[in-house]
DNA sequence: CGAAGTCTTGACTAGACTCAAGTTGGGTGG
DNA sequence: CCACCCAACTTGAGTCTAGTCAAGACTTCG
């Protein structure tokens, strides 16, 4: 099993981004280098911190914590569009050089590091691997927008939260921060699983007991134990292709 | 109205990519050029022909006609993810240079633009503007995603389809393919419309009516009829923000 | 200890799905 | 030119998943 995951990396968060981002391509050591000394760390941001699009388009890593993207409609009723989690780059708008057009909020205590968008430039024409990279990123990114999109367009509730679960289990665990025990950090309440899922809080409650009470999963205090990793998998028919860039093996 | 269209373009489908293509960031005459040039125009194709991804991933526009991405699940049933109009890139697997990852049918008799790998590479060196407008592209198509995201997570049936259909007036003025009297082509059945909108197909068959019997739109023969676009609008809460890459106005 | 947010439970409602049976319309072949 | 066929569309009836409303219990945390 671990020979998917590789060894993770050290603690440091940087090391752990450069090691997701040298997953997408591989990256040379001095592209590396370069990198390490480009990000700046930022402070540790309380939870519930809004982080607005700037016009300053720059690189925007997630070190440590969580972070979702979301959307509100006039109704005060609010859609999660995307989970980021350490590792990821913690929106795209620097690809396109406009605003970010994405508002995010914190849901944990999270460092953020910042590479600026001229100095990110400079180093991808320097080094392509990291423009190489940074697309693929890019394109899972999408990947996983679509699976979502697949969840709430044709899953059931259990079924959606059984893919969610599956999904943050490989993308931690590729993160390095996936205990031996199966067990990850999940700092959400149900009301934001519910946002993020498509389904009402009671609901969500209410599928996560289904859940619990045939010990495929526990939850408490934010954090998910996985008891039956193959069922969750199954009943959700997670297929991790998405997530590794390798071709589908969906359908049939 | 038509300050926020321009001028549609010419007849030519090729042309047309490039106007669209041009909207995203202005393109210098000899950056058409090269284009124009390196297209290669692929013949008709019937409906529902399936496109894999292929090995090699080339450039691959959607000259006229229709297509869309799609998924199945295990149990038959079928998610489209993405529709792709006249003007627009078929997939963006090109970007990363993997083999692309989706693949989409024609659901009508269509024409497929055509550019090799390593031309497309060429001539982004050549003119940065390309790429750029690439990436912008590449951009508004997640925009495009997250919003059909919202819809699946929180919007009722009806307001789904107003706002599918919202969306598709204004991506196809802009490719100068809606009527004065704004109707246009969409060859979609109403089994796919539901594939697209998670929805039944006795669902769709029954909010289309609800839709028709209000008079907000007429729809027969793959022919939609808006009558009242403003209604739509409301009812769907669009906002055509993420289709323009101006800032969202959405919430408060 | 109180307060606020989160989680849990119950009862009722409703939007959407399924199944099943027509109906329509365009296209083909005799 | 008509008869037939098939796919798409339409309608009805019954069911069920998930939403809503409302109240109560559990946790932090100041």
């Amino acid at each position: 099993m671990t020979s998917v995951l590789s060894a993770p990396p050290g603690t440091d968060p940087v090391e752990r981004f450069l090691h997701r981002l040298a997953k997408f391509e591989p990256l040379e050591a001095e592209a590396r280098d370069a990198l390490r000394r480009a990000i700046v760390r930022g402070p540790l941001v309380p939870p519930y911190q809004e982080v607005h699009g700037e016009s300053v388009p720059d690189v925007v890593v997630l070190l440590s914590g969580w972070a979702c993207h979301f959307q509100m409609l006039g109704n005060g009723k609010r859609q999660i569009s995307t989970l980021v989690v350490p590792g990821d780059f913690a929106d795209f708008g620097f690809l396109t050089g406009s605003a970010a057009d994405i508002q995010y909020v914190t849901t944990a205590p999270s460092q953020f590091g910042r590479i600026r968008a001229r100095q990110f430039s400079e180093l991808t024409e320097q080094f392509p691997s990291i423009m190489r990279a940074t697309l693929k990123a890019a394109a899972m990114e999408t990947a996983i927008g679509r699976e979502r999109l697949i969840s709430l367009g044709l899953r059931t509730a259990i079924e959606r939260l059984a893919h969610l679960i599956c999904e943050l289990w490989w993308r931690l665990s590729v993160a390095g921060l996936v205990g031996p025990d199966n067990s990850f950090h999940l700092p959400m309440t149900q009301a934001e699983l519910g946002a993020a899922l498509g389904l009402s809080t009671v609901h969500v409650n209410r599928t996560l007991q289904a859940l619990r009470r045939r010990d495929i999963i526990g939850l408490q205090g934010g954090k998910v134990h996985i008891h039956d990793l193959k069922y969750l998998t199954t009943l959700s028919s997670f297929d991790a292709g998405y997530l590794t860039g390798a071709a589908p093996s969906r359908a049939t």
